[in-house]
RNA sequence: GGGACGUUAGCUCAGCCGGUAGAGCAGCGGACUUUUAAUCCGUUGGUCGCCAGUUCGAAUCUGGCACGUCCUACCA
């Protein structure tokens, strides 16, 4: 409760004005908004028990029942009305009458307005066109609402005002239902891996007085008793494996990310990710794990594996390719042969060929790097690992064995974008603090995106990180693929947006 | 950051060569006891995103600004 109630504000919306008016009427006549109407049943559920029934077999039965949510449809003729409602399951049809509901309750019927909330208790039966409805006999007005809704057969179609105003968006489209049920699904359906694979879920910090376990550019904000500068954090990477020292030897978080980089379709500056370690596993393992991983969330959300993304289709039950970088370029680029692919100044005039982004300093693996996003990423539609990624832009991964210049890692992309990023932990604490350092010297020459140098975390690994793997997976995206949608915002409910005017 | 497009009633949208604002839905009034985006009759409702400019006259033309969508860049 506000003050503002007391002096209600002048609408200059007429039909706003109208509703107050209903409203201030209802208040009259006692409880305004009643909160002692007890739902016993979901659309859906009596559809799914009683659609089959004929409709002699529905009255025999005289099935009671007590259902509530917001009016999106209504039809008065006289005597008689019928009325849609929608709860959290679907639709119900009801019928409103003066012979089963009463002449006064029909008539205060017609004046209720689209987006009412009402709760009707009545008995099941089926119209002449065999739709289940409810003969209501007692009918309620639960929640006057004073805005009217979005048009009833076009739905709300601004993008915007779907994204500012998520709640219009879920009343009206059936799809922005669908997206976010799936949403929820899809995290379910992930936990539960985990949790049968024995993994412990956790929560670690979102603030961080040293941001890492990514190369980006992070939020900053600031901590008044401590007086200190944070940052909102980049991934929990760090402090994963963290636990990992600590004997959790199988661990999960899934939650926000937050990056101060560019907002597209592809990107939110808050975005959730699983983040994933299980000691005594390589990447090699990883990759299988994920391709089970996905197929059991795409089984059970959508119960199947074969998906159609953007008019293409992909099946996530066919074996994950594999490619090295080289390997990548060369699928859609026969043209280059392997010998060209090492070599440096080949790397380079054809990066400068194409306008490409790459930093000069870069070794063949760089190079290569910046090669495969400007030339093969964005083909890769079929789920693809990539593997081999050059030791310069992965900081946290263990190298090679036997290619020293290369990491145990690798990286997911499905319809064209990156979806997991994954490696063989590095676990040498010597190793990890040279390659903090060579970051903290890019930092300072100016790279924004370069790592700070976390000396508690070389102190964990110092009491011996066990041989471990992890991984991150982008859930926005993932939940994008399995929802056919375009944007992320669709898939996320509140998207970052701009104060309105 | 760059480019294209958009912003008209609560919602979905028309509005031509510049002449002073339209439809459907929603609302209000009326008819109608099995409708399905119910139907039929009548009717209320607008600072045409904002600010300038051109013009006798601007929703319409020009410039700027704001916000949005898409593409592109950075990135996951």
């Amino acid at each position: 409760m506000n003050t503002e109630q007391a002096t209600p504000p002048q609408d200059a919306n007429q039909i706003i004005a109208e509703r107050r008016a209903k409203l201030a009427a209802l208040r009259k006549q006692g409880v305004a908004f009643p909160n002692d109407f007890e739902r016993k049943n979901l659309a859906a559920d009596l559809h799914t028990a009683y659609d089959a029934m004929s409709h002699d077999e529905l009255e025999a039965a005289q099935v009671s029942v007590a259902v509530a949510g917001r009016m999106m449809l209504k039809r008065v003729m006289g005597k008689a009305s019928f009325a849609t409602v929608q709860d959290m399951s679907g639709r119900i049809q009801l019928f409103v009458s003066n012979d089963n509901t009463g002449e006064e309750a029909h008539n205060a019927f017609k004046h209720y307005d689209l987006g009412d909330i009402l709760g009707a208790t009545g008995v099941l039966f089926k119209t002449k066109t065999n739709e289940l409805s409810v003969r209501v006999t007692s009918l309620r007005l639960l929640t006057k609402a004073l805005r009217p809704l979005p048009e009833k057969f076009h739905g709300l179609s601004d993008q915007e005002q779907k994204y500012r105003q998520r709640y219009l968006d879920l009343i009206t489209n059936e799809d922005a239902r669908r997206v976010f049920a799936i949403r929820s699904k899809t995290i379910q359906a992930i936990r539960e891996f985990f949790i049968r694979h024995d993994y412990l879920e956790v929560e670690t910090p979102m603030m961080h007085s040293i941001p890492g376990g990514a190369s980006a550019k992070p939020f900053v904000t600031h901590h008044n008793a401590l007086d200190m500068q944070m940052y909102l954090r980049i991934a929990p990477e760090l402090y994963l494996k963290r636990l990992v020292v600590g004997g959790m030897e199988k661990v999960f978080e899934i939650n926000r990310n937050f990056r101060n980089e560019g907002l597209s379709t592809r990107h939110n500056p808050e975005f959730t990710m699983i983040e994933f370690y299980e000691a005594y596993r390589d990447y090699r393992y990883l990759m299988d794990f994920t391709e089970s991983l996905f197929r059991e969330v795409a089984h059970k959300v959508l119960g199947t594996t074969a998906l159609t993304y953007q008019g293409r289709e992909l099946d996530l039950g066919h074996p994950f390719h594999r490619l090295t970088m080289v390997q990548a370029i060369r699928k859609y680029h026969p043209q280059f042969t392997d010998a060209q692919l090492h070599d440096r100044a080949f790397l380079i005039s054809e990066l400068e060929d194409l306008k490409a982004k790459y930093k000069p300093e870069d070794g063949i693996g760089g190079l290569q790097l910046s090669l495969f996003e400007e030339l093969a990423e964005h083909q890769l539609f079929e789920p693809t690992f990539i593997v081999d990624y050059p030791i310069e832009v992965s900081p946290l991964a263990r190298s090679s064995d036997t290619r020293p210049e290369i990491t145990e890692r690798f990286e997911l992309f499905m319809v064209g974008r990156e979806i997991a990023n994954g490696f063989s932990e590095l676990n040498d604490p010597e190793d990890q603090e040279a390659r903090f350092d060579a970051q903290v010297v890019a930092k300072e020459a100016g790279d924004e995106e370069a790592m700070f140098k976390d000396n508690d975390y070389i102190r964990a690994l110092e009491y011996g990180l066990p041989p471990t793997a992890g991984e991150g997976i982008g859930i926005d995206r993932l939940v994008m693929l399995l929802t056919d949608s375009a944007s992320i915002r669709d898939v996320i409910l509140f998207p970052q947006m701009r104060p309105e005017v």
